[in-house]
DNA sequence: ACATGTGAACTGCTTCACAGCG
DNA sequence: CGCTGTGAAGCAGTTCACATGT
């Protein structure tokens, strides 16, 4: 298959965020503008990042919202369930644990781990928090597909070792902190410093 | 000043917190090459970055870290404090009041307020909660830079009237929700959905 | 000799514009 | 006629490669 922009993987899960809004309104039918506009892009735009996958629309109609849907799931790889395992049971992993969504989205918080002996046993959403130590021995047997990594930056580097050690290929990184893994592990790094920098440079150089 | 990428702005906090690592050794000098290689990038790259706003190295040397990290600084507009209004007092917003990083970086958490009145009044890292209400009214007198949203994706939407016409310029959006709002403010969003569905995505579509 | 700074070449994402089809 | 699907054109960001300065 060709290579995915990651411009294009984000849009995708923003048209069907869009698409799920309008099935619970019982639309069936929406043209490519409409959803560029929705996701503040262009109606070329939308029409370029589906045709790579394929042809789900109808000419002069435009895309029937649950056919488009289900095919985005299909495409994400949202059809199965992820199993998600949190390490950092700080305010983060909270924050993660709780979100409805996620479970509505098949992502499966199967596991938190946390270092600290006083949270270690603790309930969270049905979870008791386990020892880190553990997670090295727990991936075998319970397949965790995707880490969170919610630590304190200076111990990601060690716990992202274990999580690359334990066979998980997709990272999602909350640490300020560079990671470095083999190629074939996928990581996706929220950097919250950097957002609020960014808007830092974007009210220090904006027109006046 | 010339248009300059978001990926670029992105790039220099990034070499920013590599250079705030070195300084701490006490080495002061550094090359291009090495900034790439902690950044995951090239030294071209590197140097092209830093070119759109001067020279600031050495040929032959590298660059000094003092001088570049405080260039770095101006040009992200670290230099002043930015006053941060958190709207949302749930897991997101406790964690970002709770991060020392921010107030280091010159970003001071100047109030936070929830609409949940068994929130109100409680006291946060040594910030009483306030009520969503009154944000209007206090942003005229406590002239808030920025807004972060980390409120229900109901909620968003509402919130962010109120955020734009306080005047407040820049918004981190931490709600699952595509925010509409006049050309000169500036939003970064951050959906932990979406890259979830990234990572879902790397794992399905992945070369075996 | 070494590492920067930068025009030129390149790569790849986005936009255009229109043929194709319902 | 309307809206999709898609080559071709345009543009922006990255990489190359070398002249320049120390």
């Amino acid at each position: 298959m060709k290579r995915i922009a990651e411009s294009t993987v984000r849009r995708l899960s923003l048209y069907l965020s869009f698409l799920e809004q309008r099935e619970r309104d019982r639309v069936n039918t929406i043209s490519s503008d409409e959803l560029a506009h929705l996701g503040g892009t262009t109606s070329a735009q939308v029409r370029k990042d589906l045709s790579l996958f394929g042809s789900f629309g109808k000419r002069g109609l435009g895309y029937s919202i649950p056919e488009l849907s289900g095919k985005l799931r299909e495409i994400l790889g949202l059809e199965k369930q992820w199993r998600v395992c949190i390490v950092g049971a700080g305010k983060i992993g909270a924050a993660l644990a709780r979100y409805r969504g996620f479970a509505e989205r098949g992502f499966v918080i199967a596991a938190v781990y946390d270092s600290d002996p006083a949270k270690l046993g603790k309930k969270w959403e049905s979870q008791a928090i386990r020892d880190v130590a553990n997670l090295a021995k727990d991936a075998l047997s319970e397949r965790f597909d995707i880490a969170v990594v919610a630590t304190p930056p200076e111990s990601a580097a060690e716990v992202v070792k274990v999580i690359v050690e334990a066979g998980i290929k997709a990272i999602l990184n909350f640490a300020p902190t560079q990671l470095t893994v083999p190629s074939d592990v996928t990581v996706r790094a929220v950097n919250m410093a950097i957002e609020l920098e960014g808007l830092s440079f974007a009210l220090t150089n904006r027109a006046r």
